[in-house]
Order: C-alpha cells, then structure tokens, then sequence
DNA sequence: CTGAAAGCGCTTACAG
DNA sequence: CTGAAAGCGCTTACAG
C-alpha cells in the first residue's frame, strides 16, 4: 500500500483534518504544526490521492480536451497552446480524441464526468448541436472549437475559414491565375466547408467567367496526392490548385514533383493553415497562417475565465502568407492585372 | 448536481449494490432486473462518477504517459502507437510532458498517483537513474522507453540507436563519401549519445584516416539550420553530413537550398527518424526509419502483459533507408568502392 | 440473485 | 488553531 494522509497524520501527531489543511496551504495551522506536517509528508514522499481528493472536493483541476484526432502538425500546435495555458494554472490535461467516429465521441465525452472540471471541444462535423447537447453533462463548462453549431448557446471560437479562403483566392487570381483549381476537405466537416464556400464566392466575385473546379479530398497527406494525379490527367490543366490545408497540398506537391511539374512555373499552389513545414518544403508553400497554437490558448482561457455570463463567440482571423509556390505565372513574383471582373 | 447511483437505484427500484453489478457486467443479477437497470439509468443519462469508482475499486482503467515533449512527428507517431492499443484495451491515456526540465518530471511523475495503473515513462537524461527511483510510487508497474537506466530493475524499451547510426555512417562510406560531418543531439541526451558513439565507432572502423567531425546540435530544425550554415562556413566543406534526427537534417537541408548548394551532387545529406515528412522534402531524405509508433504500441504492451514476471528488456533495430539525398557523388546510387580498411 | 454496510482517501463545515 | 465526524459516489466482501 501506499502512503495516505492518515500515515503523515500519525507520524506528525496531528489529525488528518489538519494535514489537509497544511498541505493545501490553509492559513488556519500554526506555522510549526505545518513545518512539522510538511516534513513528515515528503520524507514519507507523501502524494495525495488524486481520485479520493477530486471526489471529496468536487474539483479535478484537470481540463478535458476532446478532439477528432491528435495527430500531425495542426493538433500538435493546438495541444502546445492549449498546454501552456494548464500549466500556468496549474491544471492538468485530459485528452481524448474519437478519430472522426461519433459514438466514440460519445464515449469521450461521458468518459470525462467526474474527471474534468471543464471541456474543451472540437467536433467539426456539420448539424451535430443536438449530439453535443445530448452527450455534454448538464452543468459542464465547454468552449466549442471550430464546431458549426448555430444558437448552441455554448461559448465557441473558430478560425474564419470563410474569409481566409477568400483572401487566398482573390490573391491567385490577383496574380495572374485563372484555372484556379480547389481541393476540399471532407464532406460534412465544418472547417472544410467554409474554406470551400470562400473559394466558390470568391471566384464568382473576381474571374466570373470561370467555372469553380472542386476535387474532393480528406485534409491528409494521400487524399492530396490523389488529386494532384487527377489534375494532371486533365485534359486541361488548372495554372494554380488551392488546397484547403496544407497537408493536402503537401501531397500535391509530391505528385508534382514526381511528374516533373515545376512549381509555381508549371502550376502554382497555396495551402491552408501555415504549418510549421510548409517553410521548408521546396518551393515554399503559400498559404494561410492560422495561429493555431493561439487557437487552444484563447479556447483554454475562455474555458477558464468565463465565469457565468453570456456565453461568448469569437473569431480567429487568418493571414495570408506568400511564399514562392505562388509566384506570378509570367515571372517572380510579377503580378499581372486581373482582367476580369 | 448530476444524477448519481443511487437516482438510479432509486428510479429501478433497487439497491446500489445491484445497479453497480448490472453496470458492470456481473453475472449474478436476474436478467429482467439488470434490463430494468441499464434502460434506467440510459433514460437519466447517468455516467458514473470516475473518481469514486477508481477511489473505491482501487482500479482506473488509466496508463499514464510521461514524455518529455509533446510537440513534432516524433512523440505524434509514438502517441498514435500507444493510443491502439490503449483503445483495443478500453483503458484511458493520461499524457503529461515536463518540457525537459527535471522538476517538473518529478511533479509529473508524482501526480500520477491515484489517477493510473502503470505507467509508460520516456526519460532519455543519462545518469538519471536515482531521480527515476525517487519519484516513481513504489508498486507503481512501469516501463521506460529510451531511458538509460542501467541495472534499474525496471522493464525497458529502446531504439538501437547505436547500430542504427553504424549503419548508417558505413552505408554513407560506401557510396563513397569521405569527410562524413555529424550533428549530434542534446549532451546529455541518451539517444543523442547512443547515435553519437556509433558514428565515431563506424568511423574509426571504415574510414580510420579520417578525423570524425561532430557540430553541436538539440534535435531541432533551427539548430540543424544553424549546423549546415556553419558547416558552409567551414574552410574545407564535407562532403556529407549526417544529422543524429531527421528534423536537424532537414533544417541543414534548408540552410543549404538557401545557399545554392546541391544534395547530394555537393553534399550528400541523412538523417535519423524517418519521420513522414522525410520523404516529402525535395530531395528526399536518406534516413534510418525507426518504427515509432511500434514503439509506443509495444511499450504499452509489456506494460499490460508484464505481470510479475522479471523486467523485461527488449529493442528496436532502425532499418536503413536510401532516397536521394545520399546518392553516391560521381552519380545516381553508383556508390564507390570503400578506399579504406 | 439481492441488500445493508463497510470502506476507498480525501475535504470541509461544525464545534470548541 | 485543531479535531471528530460526515460525506463525496462508488465497489465489494458478507449474509441471506
């Protein structure tokens, strides 16, 4: 067995109630009774027990994090911003992620009663309000990440994907582009379908005569690939390819460069959300900064600081970065005049 | 405050006792009571409390996962690892990274307590061996990944680090590279060190005129960056570099795009890992592909199958792989026979 | 097959 | 400032 507070007790001569107190740095122990308590309780290398005390107190001081899935740069980042913050405070970190399976998601969520004080949620699929209500506890503090739900009346924070698939656009077509082809997320996720809408309102507003040319993808690496395959057997090339995030247009880049492609000199490309990678691929990758680390920063602390107002709903701005996978088709950099509109 | 227990004891006309034998799958319950039951406490969306099952089983259905870092390819692959067989198991992840710093290990390790059944521990200090002791709950199972722990009485998993890295400087050798230039990893760093002393080894061994040459690194991109730039910079340039990981190759591949110079027809390039985004750089990247995530996924393993049995202690050969990056430097793979011996 | 009761290791009013 | 005691929400021998 290990050692509990009834051993310090017993060894320090006070009752557990005051151990309890010392340790939890009460003001209310005489300053000699805490020396003595605190003493006892590291040469025994005393260490609370965690469930009996979040079961007495009724806090945890962990923080759920639920997220369709942890891997690859982009939930790394988010799990450093998120991170930073729990440990300023003090709180640990509970992660679970559900691989895009609702009833795992299900699962996670109930799985976190009585082990989280708070929940920190992604759930990116579209028209799924009433699963999240269902499998929230009833009284559980959640910031909803990147998660479509109109009226919830949860707090939310997302990255505006909508406005920055616009500003990516309307940059292709400010730099001479045309044919400007646009690989999608996977159906029925939020965050695709917003960069999706972006790029189709955008090439409606400025090249109004050409068709959107959408090829279905699924945000990772292979799905990008494929589509960079497709394109090239077109009859007809696109002279750019914006893909809805960087790891898709990572893939596409690989099928380029196999194919002897050159980018941006054959045909340029532009990603989304600014991984950390997208420098150091050749050419480098333009695309759109999301801070994604800020992203679970400002969700954690939203968490935190949100005591019992309204629930709050905020937006995280993108910012376009060019790099050369973008360059002008007629030379570095050298934007032509766009001739439509 | 959410329903508990007993509503639903209450609720299906029963005692505690029997709603916690039909939760949990006991035999000894009448069939049309433990329906009563489960319809029950659906219907009041109960959930049972973690912490007071885990205080009163003395069980958590949790392994703890304590890492150095959280961030890059690296821990991401060994969590996808760990996090099957977590998933095929039905037990929970509690992952806590201490940034490198020794204290908060040791607080880390310490809050495990009360909140896992064993745990996985990544610690790659050498000559921690006594603080490792000191922190770990006594009858806490355990198993060290990585971790120079020399007669520690613990089960152990570990990269042949050594051997992959003789390897590798032999393979290099033999395509006919000479003044092979090393960029080690963090001092007092086990894997960096294990690397480290199979490049000299190799070296002594294949090419014993040749001085080794050994740069300081950290295992990041920038201090690889900041390697090849120095290595440029040197009187006498190598003719292949050899990063002790794959991010520092690919930060010293960057550092040599930035200068014009060509991999491999100037310097051959490799590195240590095969992280996924080795073979997505142009060129990509020669390396010694560790199974990370088989790591991660046999780690845990031991952990759960080990049950009193001696301390286990096994590894993982790196397998060597050739891309472009190392092509011989008279052409294409033509490698030149060894001068040396 | 079922229930009453003890107990898991803490915290926190309540008295003093 | 300190202690005795109740209680957090479960599980599990122990009886029956």
């Amino acid at each position: 067995m290990s050692v509990t507070i009834k051993d310090v007790a017993r060894q320090a001569n006070v009752s557990v109630a005051t151990v309890s107190r010392a340790l939890n740095g009460h003001q209310n122990v005489a300053e000699d009774v805490r020396k003595r308590v605190l003493s006892v309780a590291s040469e025994l290398r005393y260490s609370p027990h965690h469930a009996a005390r979040s079961l007495s107190s009724r806090r945890t001081n962990t923080i759920g994090v639920v997220l369709p899935d942890l891997y690859g740069e982009f939930f790394s980042e988010l799990m450093r911003g998120i991170d930073q913050v729990a440990r300023e405070r003090g709180l640990h970190l509970l992660v679970s992620s559900y691989h895009g399976n609702p009833r795992e998601q299900g699962d996670a969520l109930r799985a976190m009663r009585g082990r989280v004080d708070g929940l920190l949620l992604m759930s990116p699929f579209v028209g799924n309000a009433d699963f999240i209500a269902e499998n929230l506890a009833q009284q559980m503090p959640v910031v909803l990440m990147n998660t479509a739900t109109p009226a919830s009346g949860h707090a939310t924070l997302s990255v505006d994907g909508y406005g920055g698939a616009v500003t990516m656009t309307r940059h292709l077509a400010e730099a001479g582009y045309r044919r400007i082809a646009f690989i999608t997320g996977p159906e029925g996720n939020f965050d695709a379908s917003e960069r999706l809408r972006g790029y189709r309102d955008a090439m409606a507003e400025v090249l109004p005569g050409i068709e959107p040319w959408v090829l279905q993808g699924d945000f990772d690496e292979a799905s990008g690939h494929r589509a960079g395959q497709a394109l090239l057997a077109a009859p007809e090339r696109p002279d750019a390819v914006f893909a809805a995030n960087d790891m898709m247009a990572l893939g596409c880049l690989f099928a380029f460069n196999q194919a002897g492609v050159r980018v941006p000199a054959d045909i340029a490309l532009a990603g989304f959300d600014d991984i950390p990678l997208a420098r150091y691929v050749h050419p480098a990758l333009t695309t759109m900064r999301v801070e994604i680390a800020e992203l679970g920063a400002r969700a954690i602390r939203m968490l935190l600081d949100t005591a019992n107002g309204p629930a709050p709903q905020a937006s995280l701005s993108p910012v376009l970065v060019v790099r050369e996978s973008s360059a002008g088709p007629r030379g570095r950099g050298e934007a032509m005049p766009t001739r439509s509109g």
